[in-house]
DNA sequence: CTGAAAGCGCTAACAA
DNA sequence: TTGTTAGCGCTTTCAG
């Protein structure tokens, strides 16, 4: 038979009963006195607290769910944390949920079970969920949309899902790249391309195409490496296109994770950057801008966005039915050291 | 008054009972084929789960661990997500926890208020917690420890509580630092020291000033610089260094984020790495290791321990009142491109 | 193999 | 101002 004192000793063991039972009132009220309801008259308040802090009695967060159907959980899914992009993103809302009173439940989904993460989710009856990882052909994404679950996409979208979007304008973006390439004089260019199924990852592409297509140069598909936004990838990639006897005077990154690869590849083979290999990233995280980097990449609003997909979410979670919106923010030219005149040229 | 569809367009507004009234059985048949009960007929399992996927039915977590008051929620506690070291910890944590069906509960506190988040955590009736973050005077630990709530501090220790704890070899790391840069023939010797609250930066620095008062050298308290782990007070704080007549020809930091502001901050006043100034950092995080980078630094081994404290806390959960043990993961020196000589000597 | 019934710990009317 | 009561949606005996 336990005693007082072993109750006392696991957390979870003590309810609002007990409290009420050593302090003489009433469950309900000290169900008050935790939620800082106002008519509670001073002195009963007052022994409430005291029992509340004898006991050690902690106010259990699910049964409060499970009667009020309300949770302060946001789910935050990302595909891989390893990628300093999304650190960046985390800091940010992080902070933000935590200023409105909700808590961040990060989930790591490694691109593959994303769907069997995302039941869990819901299971859960998190508040609401940020994808910065909606795979183009997940059909979950569309459901939860579909049943009005709260959930904004950021950095990317999913066509044909009507919910709320924060991008950055990956194709515009793309197109600055190319143009800043193209003015140096380069013409033999590869690209590092994320995983193809990610709007973000196709608009970059796409955009990046469209603004060589428009000068009359083609893709050259020996050019095109798909490194799925994995550093490994990017980085044997970059090292093999080095080795070859017709190399690439410019490498155009999907993002900057893979630059940073790039990087570190043209090191390795010892060929120097910018002078025989431009390189050109895309996100503009924090490192690529430390001086011992100096990495020429197409800025995006991080920070903003991250606030943004915040706003939008508590939004939506007070207005179900509100019009979904999209905010698309400007990317622009962060212009460093790591990009140069092609070779031969001037 | 809602019609079954409407019912059908809201997660969460369908309950086992809609599901066991449309199949035609009982609410607990429901529950014991979600559960994968397996005396339940096949053809009621059939019919049960058509009715499962026809209404959308999603089982509600949160009334599950109210009643079996179980969690698959294991919070782990950060203080700054944005140092990449934690980054590479989370990586593998939350890729443990899955495979034991366990979900990572990311909480970014701000050093500050790591009170009230704990305090959330422990109402959100999480399965266990893990630290990386434990302050030194923070008692909370303390009382959760006695308390047997599941806990293990990763990287760090709370002197007189007893629990599960999971740390590198700071003292002999940083003596493993000193006694190499004093074969190199420094003398003249910065730290920049990480936050004083955590026994991990607390014997850090103690193991490095041992290890110069064994052969005669104290430190200059004008060389001592707190940077609390973070990047930009190391990096200017290593600037000013920079900038003083008597500069030092070595600088120790206590983790590998602070490493590398010196090196950016070297960099920027023109200062030659290692030529006129060596860097030697701790923990040894994969950007140390880039080829653009090659930090000298201690190595420690981050995946094993991530390893090891999802190891320890899921034992913990299981055997509450296990003896608690302590994991020390030896520290090696990774010796790299960014110490040499001292200046003047050889 | 299936159903009835008793809670899990809490909030939120409704009474008093 | 306080207490009583009825659930929230589920798991889990206990009968049948």
């Amino acid at each position: 038979m336990p005693s007082a004192r072993d109750r006392n000793e696991r957390i979870g063991r003590v309810t609002s009963w007990d409290v009420a039972r050593e302090a003489g009132v009433s469950q309900s009220t000290v169900s008050r006195v935790v939620n800082g309801d106002s008519r509670v008259a001073g002195n009963t308040r007052q022994r409430v607290v005291e029992q509340i802090e004898r006991l050690g009695y902690t106010p259990n967060a699910v049964a409060r769910g499970l009667v009020t159907s309300r949770s302060d959980l946001v789910a935050v899914a990302v595909t891989n944390v390893i990628n300093p992009f999304y650190l960046e993103f985390l800091d940010v809302i992080g902070d933000r949920l935590s200023q409105r009173g909700l808590q961040m439940l990060l989930s790591n989904t490694g691109t593959q079970r994303a769907e069997t993460y995302i039941q869990t989710l819901v299971e859960q009856r998190v508040a609401g969920i940020i994808f910065t990882t909606a795979s183009l052909r997940s059909p979950v994404v569309g459901r939860l949309a579909r049943q009005r679950f709260p959930l904004v996409l950021v950095n990317r979208y999913v066509e044909g899902v009507s919910c709320d979007v924060v991008t950055g304008d990956s194709r515009h973006g793309a197109r600055l790249a190319a143009e800043h390439l193209l003015e140096l004089g380069h013409r033999r260019i590869a690209v590092i391309a994320g995983t193809p199924e990610t709007s973000t990852n196709r608009d970059r592409l796409q955009g990046f195409e469209d603004a060589l297509a428009d000068v009359g140069i083609g893709l050259d598909p020996d050019f095109l490496l798909a490194a799925d936004n994995l550093y490994d990838r990017a980085f044997t990639g970059v090292l093999d296109l080095l080795g070859r006897r017709d190399r690439p005077t410019a490498v155009f990154c999907a993002n900057d994770l893979t630059a940073l690869a790039a990087l570190n590849a043209a090191r390795t083979a010892r060929v120097d950057v910018p002078r025989r290999l431009s390189v050109i990233g895309f996100d503009d995280i924090a490192i690529s801008s430390w001086p011992l980097i100096q990495l020429t990449t197409i800025h995006v609003p991080t920070a903003e966005m991250a606030q943004a997909s915040v706003e939008l979410l508590a939004r939506r979670i007070e207005h179900p039915r509100a019009r979904p919106r999209r905010l698309v923010f400007p990317a622009t030219l962060a212009r460093r050291e790591t990009t140069g005149p092609a070779p031969g040229r001037r």
